[in-house]
RNA sequence: GUCCCCAUCGUCUAGUCAGGUCCAGGACACCGGCCUUUCACGCCGGCAACACCGGUUCAAAUCCGGUUGGGGACGCCA
């Protein structure tokens, strides 16, 4: 049995987005599950729209998501060479011609046969020039472009799905289309085949918005006398509207740079986008990457377009509430070590590491981690939500401040007592400090729970979090003594207002 | 307009090829309850779908035909 190859040949016109990832992905997983190689390869001949920068985009976002590639990057414009020399081929075998009709008389009966509704395709205007005409109209200098010619007979191209089932279209439903431009660079439709043919591709994994190309390239396989590889078409990924998600109309939502600065763990990213019509005919949708590199069979691809459920401007889900939810499963069970590196990655990045994470504070950085962790969906949230246990910036948010302190004007006295019960406590830890505090309200005959939320509030800026004397003991004495005995400046900050 | 693809809860989907075990299962979201000093986690429960019409059959989400709906492609872009 030959080896498996597959590819993923993004076009370097912006960052990659999650569509492209997940076609990424597959290619990937099938790769893997069948110890193929996956190739990435750049199709930068579009030189207008290709920019260095966004190959770099392409490069760290597979290289992020953890989608490693075993060949490449090639550069399809390294291979221009070849894309010609099959071009000529062609023409030499009767395969294709060449074709002088400018683009504004072509446009012209374009243009004519929609007003009619007639049909809109490429006439035949060049098909059967003689040598003699084409020699003329060369010397003349009239540029041509080299049309593919599509077998005239009845007839049809088919080729095997392994999603779709059998494709079939009639010759006569496609028209004779460009394979080289005028100026004499060859078209995204010749040049994929000639380098898949090169790079020996064997599967073709890619979205159905491919399907019309698809028929196209087979009879490009066949001129070339070239095996036809085998072809997957996945649904694709549509926006509440049912459109095609893109960069253009929705903008860094769709890009994986995005989820990236938001704070997703990347392989939680890859898990949601795979389930995205994909599934593995079970109810698991966790999946590791073993796990599903063995459950994974391109039979299982879905025929139906899926909708990435996303509301422009939703307060409470800045993405799909599905994609959201996995991240924050991945979240809280992953090891805790796993969380850790990946929390330091981004605290360096803000400004919150300490090399002592590392070092003599370790168990306690990774304890807190874990005491947080629960409430958390995104590694950014350590470094916002969480920010009281890391730095002594961060913000009381207003809805608890007056719900849980400003409320209680007496907690300006009753929170430094405790601050003072709690220094003089000989050990400082859960217990103690719980009975400290259930002493404290009792003797002021008080609800343990003003004190406790009291402080919860002005301790971690937050309305929830985890039990207050873990808190306590997370934080540590000096922090909470200390934050506790500042409480007045949040009277007076109210009384300024 | 032409060609191609598709059609199950709000969303992701199982079930369709081999019709009965499906008055349709799971997940997310939502709602309620338990737990909790708070919130979350967790657990328990609830809401919610076979696009429509015909046909085949003892029996159809499943097979066939049509209708409707949605998507994609129709570039000297990739």
């Amino acid at each position: 049995m030959t080896e498996v190859r597959v590819r993923f040949p993004p076009s370097p016109t912006g960052y990659l987005h999650i569509g492209g990832a997940r076609t990424a992905l597959l290619n990937w997983l099938f790769a893997k599950k069948t110890g193929g190689r996956f190739i990435l390869r750049i199709e930068d001949t579009d030189a207008e729209r290709s920019t260095p920068e966004s190959i770099q985009g392409i490069l760290d976002g597979l290289t992020w998501l953890g989608l490693e590639w075993d060949e490449g990057p090639y550069f399809q414009t390294e291979f221009a060479a070849d894309h010609i020399r099959a071009a000529e081929r062609l023409i030499e075998s009767g395969h294709a011609y060449r074709c002088f009709c400018t683009k504004e008389d072509l446009d012209k009966k374009k243009e004519k046969a929609m007003a009619a509704k007639d049909d809109i395709r490429y006439d035949g205007t060049c098909r059967n020039l003689s040598p003699e005409e084409i020699a003329a109209m060369q010397e003349k200098g009239i540029p041509s472009v080299v049309r593919f010619k599509v077998p005239q007979q009845e007839g049809s191209v088919a080729y095997e799905d392994k999603v779709l089932g059998r494709i079939e279209r009639q010759f006569s439903d496609i028209e004779d289309f460009v394979i080289v431009r005028s100026n004499g660079k060859p078209l995204y439709l010749l040049c994929n085949v000639v380098d898949d043919i090169r790079d020996r591709i064997t599967h073709i994994i890619r979205g159905q918005d491919h399907m019309s190309n698809t028929t196209r390239q087979v009879l490009l396989y066949e001129a070339l006398t070239a095996p036809v590889p085998v072809f997957a078409h996945m649904p694709l990924t549509l926006d509440l509207q049912k459109r095609k998600i893109s960069k253009r109309s929705h903008g860094e939502i769709v890009a994986v740079q995005f989820y990236r600065d938001q704070g997703f763990i990347p392989w939680a990213l890859c898990n949601f986008l795979v389930l995205l019509g994909w599934n593995p005919g079970t109810d698991q949708e966790i999946f590791s990457r073993e796990e599903l590199i063995e459950a994974f069979s391109l039979e299982r691809i879905s025929k139906v377009n899926s909708v990435f459920n996303y509301r422009k401007d939703d307060p409470k889900f800045f993405t799909d509430p599905k994609a959201i939810a996995i991240n924050s499963h991945y979240l809280r069970t992953m090891p805790i070590a796993e969380i850790g590196a990946l929390v330091k990655e981004y605290f360096k990045k803000v400004g919150l590491w300490d090399d002592a994470y590392e070092g003599e504070k370790k168990e306690w950085f990774l304890a807190t981690l874990d005491l947080i962790r629960d409430r958390f969906h995104t590694i950014n949230d350590f470094a916002a939500a969480g920010r009281a246990y890391f730095a002594e910036d961060y913000t009381v948010e207003d809805k608890p401040l007056q719900k849980n302190v400003l409320k209680y004007p007496d907690l300006k006295q009753w929170l430094p007592m405790l601050a003072a019960r709690f220094a003089e406590l000989p050990v400082f830890d859960r217990e103690t400090a719980e009975q400290a505090t259930r002493d404290l309200a009792a003797e002021l005959a008080i609800k343990p729970g003003i004190l406790i939320n009291g402080m919860r509030t002005l301790l971690t800026g937050q309305l929830a979090g985890p039990g207050m004397f873990d808190v306590l003991s997370a934080l540590g004495r000096d922090r909470v003594v200390a934050r506790l005995r500042n409480v007045e400046r949040y009277f007076i900050m109210k009384d300024k207002q």
